[in-house]
DNA sequence: GGGTCAAACGGACCGCGGTCCGGTTCTATT
DNA sequence: AATAGAACCGGACCGCGGTCCGTTTGACCC
């Protein structure tokens, strides 16, 4: 029988060269997005890229939404990293409602940036699981602070949904409004939620 | 050359074989959808079901997007008509505020029924096209008739976007929320966003 | 080094959404 | 009724996401 004195050591352990495909494939996946932009990525192509079977890309990742959910992973880990400790207004600092402000703002930049991969990712990605995200925890600690009174998931959720992406492509795809208006809209939906 | 003295007809004309089929194919989704769920209904079962080749389905709707909008576009007209001429309190009456209450409680619970559907209806669905949907429409002249200021426009999505089927479906399915929270939830927000 | 076995690998295979094109059918016109 | 041609029809075909299973490989123990 296996020993297995890993103590604080996650999953069962991952097997090296199962390790080396992994990054391998990330790798395959973030030059095929820059090459041929997210729907060029074909889990085949990938494969082929990488250099590995196609049946390795699936038991690594589960699913298309797996694999874009690993390389949304990446930038949304140093996004949450500037959220938590970085510079002010986005990281913190003694003023929740600037906080709040400039959180929507970023998200929102973010969102309309990365729109394609973060719908490829799907469920797996933004939204999901544990629960509940990263944002949602953080605004309802936001307006925990700010002293709003109420349903704070719900008033949470309220604040976040119209920056969804789905949201977002709409008013700027079909709608042609432009980024300072969306935000100029967001602010105010804040200031009237929080002001109740 | 053809005289085409239809006046106020619509498009070049259907031709009867075309507007059978079209009728078949609906029916036949239909009785696929509560058959085998949403997701059974196959563009080829369709077809199969329907007694018409594959390559009629997608001629008649154009896609599976447009067949499910197709399909949801039955409910969603009865619904518009009891929006437009119903009985209070969704229907026209006197008091815009309980009215824009009534749209959302009616909204949130055909959402919450046909979310498989409007889901798989995609951009072809209930957003899209024509620049604004019919919702967006009747919220922002609620909004107006209730005296609200500001950008009105943002702040009907802001009020509808906590409605999308995507997210209600996050908070019954991962969060476990009940329906009646849900709706205390908009009614507080619609006090919010109008008190502004 | 040699042996063992779980784990990882690869690629054939499946069903689905979507396209294409040669043959067929309806409508308008005479 | 006959003609012409546009519109429609069917189903073979393609690429993709996803699954399956026989084979290989790496980790661990002797």
């Amino acid at each position: 029988m296996p020993i297995e004195l890993h103590l604080a050591d996650q999953q069962p352990l991952e097997r090296s060269d199962a390790a080396r495909n992994r990054e391998a494939l990330l790798e395959a996946a973030l030059r095929l997005i820059d090459r041929c932009s997210v729907d060029g990525v074909t889990m085949g192509a990938v494969a082929h890229e990488a250099g590995v079977g196609k049946g390795t890309v699936f038991r690594r990742f589960e699913s298309r939404e797996g694999l874009m959910a690993a390389v949304l992973n990446r930038s949304e880990t140093e996004w949450q990293a500037a959220v938590l400790g970085g510079p002010p207004p986005l990281g913190p600092h003694d003023d929740p409602m600037e906080r709040l402000l400039a959180f929507g703002h970023s998200r929102l930049r973010i969102n309309l940036t990365h729109g394609a991969l973060i719908t490829a990712a799907g469920h797996a990605g933004a939204r999901s699981f544990a629960a509940v995200s990263f944002s949602a925890m953080h605004v309802r600690y936001l307006l925990t602070a700010i002293g709003v009174r109420g349903d704070i998931p719900l008033l949470a959720t309220a604040l976040m949904a119209p920056l969804e992406v789905v949201i977002l492509e709409q008013q700027v795809g079909k709608e042609h409004m432009d980024l300072a208006r969306i935000e100029a809209g967001w602010d105010d939906l804040v200031r009237r939620v929080v002001a109740g």
